[in-house]
DNA sequence: AACTATTTATAAGA
DNA sequence: TTCTTATAAATAGTT
């Protein structure tokens, strides 16, 4: 909505995200007080700015509760798993003991992410500093592969693509050169070619008919949003 | 936007309060991937109806991660929250959360160090080169910062010894007028000269304080984070 | 579930 | 950042 289109896909220039996002955010969380209000849905919204600002929108302001209702609903699985510990009764302790494990984590965690570094010897901050070292190595070597491999799959679709578009072309000029009647037949004889999936719906809408098979679905819903579309 | 103007008011027509949730919640999701997509940040979108179904979007489909990155960001709340639910008798499902949380944290403690990466996405990888990148700053900051006072330190001892000697010279020159013998006691007083700190232990080891990061203690996992992966 | 008349959101420009 | 405005999108009411 606005001057131009827009692709979905990050905006590169680093002034006009910034704006964008404040304008979306403003926009998204009004939103998502609306449906709250208008629909008596429980609606928890949480933001991080590329820069790890946080915005956050929760239905009368209890993100806590949200949050709570939302682990309840995923994770009865997992309160199942841990009935036996229950029946051992010995609740409180094993409850002290992984609350105990679960802070030094999170202690460990904030200094793996250079944060409340103040409590760290010297020698402490010198491992730190090559452990993450060490870490971005890794990460980096898996992030190359995962880049290569992506580039191989995209250069293998090019390739398919062009084969398809040479077959096209062939076909269109054997078409051509015998000076077959119009091109009422042709345009209906091609039509096949054009259905691009579910999303063809209603005949032949925005210049279908000549060209190559054309990826039409590009636009349209995101697969994440399939999965919400039943209730 | 419809063709009447729409009071912020829960819509008391069930039908179509159940129409118009389905379909800005549609609209909410698609924002919601939208800002995300575009402005490069990180959304978790956690929608109830009034009936108790859940919806929900999250970037890189990674609510865990994000609700861990929130509640991180919005500190107090364990013991506060765990001590509440305490009081209620809820253990079970509070165990089960714990657990829950425990294991993502492990996950991502090991992302952190460069470990299981397999799983990431190539987004995510990028995310989390970035966020050591940044961590790698703090920490060095932070060392340069301990690496200075230590200096300062060591500049006052030297000093306090400088003074120290001179005054020790001064009494020899008089021995040594007075022609007594000198050598030994003059070696035995300057020992001290060359204690550096807690660091000091095996000579000169370390270049202890000046100097641009060493990374001499490679390979080696930190102390403090071994400690506290066993079980 | 489709269809539009309208209202909203917002991209680009100032 | 904020305001303005042309335009794209979302959606309320309708079929």
């Amino acid at each position: 909505m606005g001057r131009g289109r827009v692709q979905l896909k990050r905006i590169e220039n680093k002034i006009n995200r910034q704006v964008t996002f404040s304008k979306r955010r403003c926009g998204l969380l009004k939103k998502a007080h609306e449906i709250s209000v208008l629909c008596d849905a429980e609606v928890a919204l949480i933001v991080f700015s590329t820069k790890g600002k946080l915005f956050e929108y929760a239905t009368d302001s209890c993100m806590e509760r949200i949050l709570e209702r939302y682990e309840r609903y995923s994770y009865a699985e997992s309160q199942i798993l841990t009935n036996d510990a229950q029946a051992n009764g010995n609740w409180a302790l094993e409850h002290a003991k992984l609350k105990a494990r679960m802070e030094i984590l999170q202690k460990n965690q904030k200094n793996l992410m250079g944060e409340e570094l103040d409590s760290l010897s010297l020698k402490e901050l010198q491992n730190l500093e090559h452990q993450l070292e060490t870490a971005l190595k890794h990460i980096r070597s898996r992030k190359d592969k995962a880049l290569q491999e992506q580039n191989n799959l995209l250069a293998k679709k090019v390739k398919e693509k062009e084969k398809a578009l040479a077959q096209q072309t062939q076909w269109e000029n054997q078409q051509d050169n015998a000076l077959t009647s119009s091109s009422v037949i042709l345009s209906q004889s091609l039509q096949p070619l054009n259905i691009g999936g579910p999303y063809h719906a209603t005949g032949i809408e925005e210049g279908t008919a000549l060209g190559p098979p054309q990826h039409r679905n590009a636009t349209l819903l995101p697969s994440w949003m399939l999965s919400h579309l039943e209730e």
